[in-house]
Formats: C-alpha cells, sequence, structure tokens
DNA sequence: TATATTGTTACACC
DNA sequence: TGGTGTAACAATAT
C-alpha cells in the first residue's frame, strides 16, 4: 500500500526523471481513472513534483495539475526511451491504464490493478481548494510537527482508539495500516487503547517511533509486500525490517510469542499481545 | 463458485 | 455539527 514513504519515494525519484519534460501524448483506457479535460495537458511543460499527504502533485506550465492517488495497488513506473523490450513488456502489462509520453520519447506509467487510483487535472486554484477540502493533518515529519504539537492533537481526541486515528489522515497525513501496526508496535502500545488511556512515556514512544519510523522507511524507498513498486519498477527493501505488519502467527522478535490480529473498523491490525499493552 | 481481503470515501444515521 | 458504522469499489487468493 502505499503510505506516505512510498509516495514520497516516488516523488523523489519521479522529480528526477521528468521535471523539464513535456507531455507529448497521454494515452487511456479507463475513463473512471481519469477525472477532468486530459488533452489540455498536452504539450505543457513539467515544473515540479511534490507530495501532500498521499497525493502526488505535478504542477505543469500554463496554471495546470495533475494530481495522483495511488491508493492500494497504483503504480507510477518511469520508462526512458529506448528501453529494452522484455523489460517494457514486463511494466506496460494489463493493469496500465494510463500512458503519458514525454518529449524525450520516455513514458510514465500509471498502473493500477484494482482500479482505485485517480489522476485528475486542476487548474492551480481549483487544486488549491481541492487540497483544502480534504481537510489533512499536519504532515509528519515537517517541522511543525512537534511533540508538544502531538500532545496537544491528542488532546483534543481521548476517546478515539489509537491505530484508527494515526490513520485518519484528518488527523496526521501520510500514515496508513503498515506504518501505524509498526508504529505501535514500537511503542509497545497496543492498537485498540483508547487516547485517554495513553501515559505520557506511551506518547512520547508513539511520537518517536512516528519520526523513526517513516525516515527509516523512506530510507528504505518503501515496502513492497504486495504491488507496490518504485518508479524504476524494483522493490522497496523496507518490508525486510518491518516487526508485525503480515507476520500473523509469526514469532514476536522481541518475546517470541505470536503476532495476532484484530480487526478494527473492519480492518485488520497486526500486534504482539505481549509485547503491547 | 462463493467469500474474505484491502484503503478510502461516500453516505446514512444519531 | 461531528462521530460512527457500513457499503461500495475491483481483482485476487483460497
Amino acid at each position: 500500500m502505499p503510505e506516505l514513504p512510498e509516495v514520497q519515494t516516488i516523488v523523489s525519484e519521479l522529480k528526477n526523471e521528468i521535471v523539464g519534460k513535456k507531455i507529448a501524448e497521454v494515452n487511456y483506457n479507463l475513463p473512471k481513472m481519469v477525472v477532468g479535460d486530459i488533452k489540455k495537458i498536452i504539450g505543457a511543460k513539467i515544473a515540479s513534483v511534490s507530495r501532500r499527504a498521499k497525493i502526488i502533485i505535478v504542477k505543469l506550465g500554463g496554471g495546470l495539475n495533475l494530481l495522483f492517488h495511488l491508493k492500494m495497488t497504483g503504480q507510477l513506473i518511469y520508462l526512458p526511451a529506448g528501453k529494452d523490450k522484455t523489460k517494457v513488456g514486463e511494466r506496460i502489462n494489463k493493469y496500465t491504464h494510463v500512458i503519458f509520453k514525454l518529449s524525450d520519447g520516455s513514458r510514465l506509467l500509471f498502473n493500477d490493478l484494482r482500479q482505485f487510483g485517480w489522476v485528475k487535472i486542476f487548474g492551480t486554484e481549483d487544486l488549491k481548494k481541492a487540497i483544502n477540502k480534504e481537510k489533512y493533518g499536519p504532515e509528519p515529519l515537517s517541522k511543525e510537527f512537534t511533540l508538544a504539537k502531538f500532545q496537544q492533537m491528542l488532546a483534543q481526541k481521548p476517546n478515539a482508539k489509537i491505530k484508527p486515528l494515526l490513520m485518519d489522515q484528518s488527523f496526521i497525513a501520510g500514515i496508513g495500516n503498515i506504518y501505524s501496526d509498526e508504529i505501535l508496535y514500537f511503542a509497545k502500545v497496543h492498537p485498540l487503547k483508547k487516547v485517554k488511556d495513553l501515559n505520557q512515556k506511551d506518547i512520547e514512544k508513539i511520537y518517536e517511533g512516528i519520526l523513526k519510523i517513516l525516515r527509516a522507511a523512506i530510507l528504505a524507498k518503501g515496502t513492497s509486500i504486495d504491488t507496490y513498486r518504485r518508479t524504476t519498477g524494483e522493490k522497496g527493501t523496507y518490508a525486510l525490517k518491518r516487526q508485525v505488519y503480515q507476520r500473523k502467527g509469526l514469532p514476536c522478535y522481541h518475546c517470541q510469542g505470536k503476532v495476532q490480529t484484530v480487526k478494527i473498523g473492519g480492518r485488520t491490525a497486526h500486534f504482539c499481545p505481549g509485547c503491547q499493552k
């Protein structure tokens, strides 16, 4: 699942490849994944690539912007010009739904197995409105996200369960199922614990976990357990470092007890009952 | 062949 | 209003 570290990896890699190039052609086969008048972007120059929460923002010349959301299974794959045909065949497949051809003959592929992802075309003013409408919480790796700020945020939500709260994009932006499980394991806090039952040490460890784990995952280029891939098509390596996510029934690396799952709001949380109280 | 899974969102309901 | 609960989305594994 692309969460903050995966989206950040894609943004960083894409920036190096596509900024300064022009969009020569766009082809797509699933209209529901493309929102807005895509033809308007033909000929536009790519000015920058950035991120807010899990959204990728590609700023174009002429006051236009492309926004991508990869949801669970979306991929953005960059194919340099003149790539050999076997590689191209692997990466352009039945899940390739949008292809952007760039001025130098390279291509950007938008692949999505479950087709929940989208790309939207926005003018700059509408872009601001659209992002404000989402009411995103602070970026966890920004300067404004201090321990004091986090404590103040938690104080507003005494009755919330900690795991769904960490995944709430209007509370903090960018954390999903994988990293909320890993952060709570790091902090030794049970995913169903209510905010008002956290002590000061719990809060400090959760805060520390958010920063440490997201940073480590960015360094590892993300977690490729399922379909997430870097723009090169390669896997991120954080899956090798994870402690609990998708390790149900396997021994906890700390206490050797078995990792368990519990349903929270219809979703699966992974935790070690021995370590997380 | 039917069902569970998966993150996000839309929507009903209080 | 906000918070909660649930269905829907699509393809896959089992």
